[in-house]
DNA sequence: GAGTTTGAAACT
DNA sequence: CAGTTTCAAACTC
């Protein structure tokens, strides 16, 4: 009844519009009574309400839906069948009991994810959102108790109409991703609580504003969609834990329990917080543990807060049969090994052990998984701390500078961004429907050792990868398209066979073939300004007209067929470039890892704290990869250059329309207080 | 638990 | 941007 993706997409912000008739002038002008301080709680209300009514319902359903289809997609390829999202979309409308059971069944999982692990994310996450939302416009903390709405009102709510719009892209929308946080879970965080825009069964309550609400800059990305700049994010403690609160729930208590809204924008932006003062995610949690996934998968705990950034809602479902492989694989681990998962599953998440890194680098897995470290953790002159935050913080931005989903995660779903044929032929190979996002480079370890990220993340190796000898028992590419694509590069003589190569690898598993056009992307363009792998997707295969030379880059068809209305799923999670377009052989430079974005940034942005570390204090014999990944920014660039539309959008416009984030603490900036730490440590 | 191997991340 | 170094997890003994 909805026909594509797109259209149902379309139908149901349409819907969504009428749904929530709350215009923009209504919006403003309640927004101006509301900076007058007077009517605060009746337009957090009202707010509310009007969220409430069409929107909040609607995502939990929608983000219910999704999660539910995309582990009855997984499971239904694992069983060798080809899943009709579309078919299955309009089904799961019709029928949603079903649909409850299919979620149930397939996301229990992930409640349990998203329960564990999710404090630390957030506080993480916290400070941005906090800085973002709040000191951004605050003198202190304490100045936002009663005004996070006043401050910024006329803007706020400018486009709160389109929010809903943006909800029903519920592969793009982040704001349902952003669930289950444990708000007792929040004790040293230095975020106030505060009553601003408290709405709903307990508005007189101050309320913790949670953090984690998904003010990741990635997130925020995602979260955008074209017909909307709006950010949202949603966060209810305790029903959206697990599906089964979910469902159980309904939208209906979801709505009820949610004790306080936030909105707070920022240029232009408007940001709407629902947060929840139950404490059930707690015991959700522990009921949970059993189900937790193993440590080293690739997607830990706290990726459940992260999943929303590739859009991969249910990426995290998993199977029995991978349950079965986790729980065999648990019992067959060495006491040593054993003891680190267990106390990885205690914890919830990740525990590092650097030691030089200070946990300020991707080296860290507590780090690179955008969580703080914790006490379990060995890790030695730690600073990736909620007291550091500022440094954190710093470094963080630091590092998406150089690449913008250097914390997004690196499993993909490719049953998010497959079309129906993609996922026909890639399932011959991988029996996940994960990938890993840029691909592993192994060398020695033939992607049979958890070295190997995709190994270790429980998914086949894919086109993206450029590893040797790969024998991935979740999955091989026959051979690494790369491989051909540098043949060909290097011989030309042999291009009549190389086109045949290609070819076949466009028909080859986890390939996919598409018609790329410049219209798609002009309509893409238009989508939003994200760095979404969706638009460098898009971008990619439409900059390579000459698409048999760019066998590689996956792309769903139906994203890059641009919809008569221009919307497009960002359900696309991972966008793998060829490397042969990463090395700037192709018309359109793109980076393998889809990082993409370029910023004005100044490059050299070592942080002063981890200069210190810099210095080798001893040879360490290595080798080099024959193949390198492309640095994202450089190739991004050239892509700018060269793109009529631009795709300019991507993220920099983010950085551009966001500010950066302010310091916690106004009095110092992070530089300085990073010196401050480097002299402290010395 | 110490030492080695490995490949991603970072650096030059 | 290719090559090199650093790093910490994974692995072996």
């Amino acid at each position: 009844m909805f026909g594509s993706p797109e259209n149902e997409a379309v139908l149901l912000s349409d819907q969504a519009e009428k749904d929530l008739p709350l215009s923009s002038l209504e919006m403003s002008q309640a927004a101006i009574n509301q900076r007058d301080g007077k009517k605060t709680e009746e337009l957090s209300r009202f707010i509310f309400e009007k969220v409430r009514e069409s929107d909040v319902n609607s995502c939990l359903v929608s983000r219910a839906q999704n999660c539910g289809e995309n582990a009855a997609k997984v499971n239904l390829q694992r069983a060798g069948c080809q899943y009709d999202e579309k078919n299955a979309s309009s089904q799961s409308r019709e029928d949603s009991n079903e649909r409850q059971q299919r979620v149930q069944k397939g996301l229990v999982k992930e409640g349990g994810q998203n329960e564990r692990g999710i404090r630390r994310h957030l506080q993480f996450e916290a400070a941005k959102a906090y800085k973002f939302t709040v000191l951004g416009n605050s003198e202190s903390p304490n100045s936002l108790t009663h005004d996070a709405t006043n401050s910024r009102s006329p803007s706020i709510l400018t486009n709160l109409k389109s929010l809903a719009s943006s909800h029903f892209d519920n592969r793009a929308s982040s704001s349902l991703q952003d669930v289950s946080c444990d708000t007792s879970q929040f004790p040293s965080s230095p975020y106030e609580s505060f009553t601003s825009a408290q709405i709903g069964v307990n508005s007189t309550t101050s309320a913790p504003i949670h953090s984690g609400i998904g003010l990741h800059l990635n997130r925020i990305s995602r979260s955008t969609s074209l017909s909307s700049d709006i950010f949202s994010s949603k966060k209810s403690t305790g029903y959206l834990s697990t599906p089964e609160q979910m469902l159980e729930h309904g939208s209906n208590n979801i709505a009820t329990n949610s004790s306080s809204i936030l909105t707070s924008a920022v240029s232009g932006k408007i940001y709407v917080y629902v947060a929840s003062s139950q404490q059930e995610s707690q015991a959700v949690t522990e009921a949970n543990s059993f189900t937790f996934h193993s440590t080293d998968t690739m997607k830990p705990p706290c990726h459940s807060m992260l999943v929303d950034q590739e859009a991969a809602p249910c990426e995290v479902g998993m199977s029995a049969s991978q349950e079965t492989d986790e729980v065999e694989e648990l019992n067959q681990l060495s006491p040593k090994r054993k003891r680190r998962r267990d106390a990885y599953m205690s914890e919830g998440c990740k525990r590092c052990n650097c030691r030089r890194s200070k946990c300020l680098k991707l080296y860290c897995e507590c780090f690179a998984a955008g969580v703080y470290c914790v006490d379990s953790c060995a890790c030695v002159n730690c600073y990736n701390k909620p007291e550091f935050e500022d440094t954190v913080l710093d470094i963080r931005q630091q590092i998406e500078a150089r690449n913008p989903l250097a914390f997004t995660p690196k499993v993909v779903d490719n049953a998010i961004d497959s079309s129906p044929n993609f996922t026909e032929e890639q399932d011959l190979t991988t029996p996940s429907s994960a990938r890993h996002k840029r691909g592993c480079n192994c060398k020695k370890s033939k992607c049979l050792k958890r070295y190997c990220e995709c190994f270790q993340a429980k998914v086949g190796c894919s086109s993206a990868c450029r590893c040797e000898g790969c024998k991935n028992t979740f999955g091989v590419t026959p051979e690494p398209v790369y491989n051909r694509a540098k043949r060909w590069a290097s011989h030309p003589a042999e291009k009549l066979d190389n086109v045949k190569g290609a070819i076949a690898c466009i028909k080859a598993p986890g390939i996919i073939h598409y018609s790329p056009t410049w219209e798609g992307i002009s309509d893409i363009s238009k989508l939003t300004p994200l760095s979404h792998p969706c638009s460098r997707t898009a971008f990619s295969s439409a900059s390579s007209s000459n698409s048999a030379k760019i066998p590689q880059a996956q792309l769903p068809s139906s994203q890059l067929q641009p919809s008569g209305t221009g919307h497009f799923h960002w359900g696309c999670s991972a966008v793998i470039v060829t490397p042969e377009l990463s090395e700037g052989k192709g018309p359109n430079d793109l980076n393998s890892d889809g990082a993409g974005a370029h910023y004005d940034i100044p490059y050299d942005d070592t942080p002063e704290i981890l200069e210190e570390t810099s210095n080798p204090t001893k040879v360490v014999k290595a080798s080099s990869p024959n193949q390198k990944r492309v640095s994202p920014p450089q190739s991004r660039s050239r892509l700018r250059e060269r793109s009529p539309t631009g795709l300019r959008s991507g993220r920099k416009f983010i950085l551009q329309a966001m500010p950066s984030f302010p310091p916690l603490t106004p009095h110092r900036n992070s530089k300085e207080r990073t010196n401050e730490i480097e002299n402290d440590d010395k």
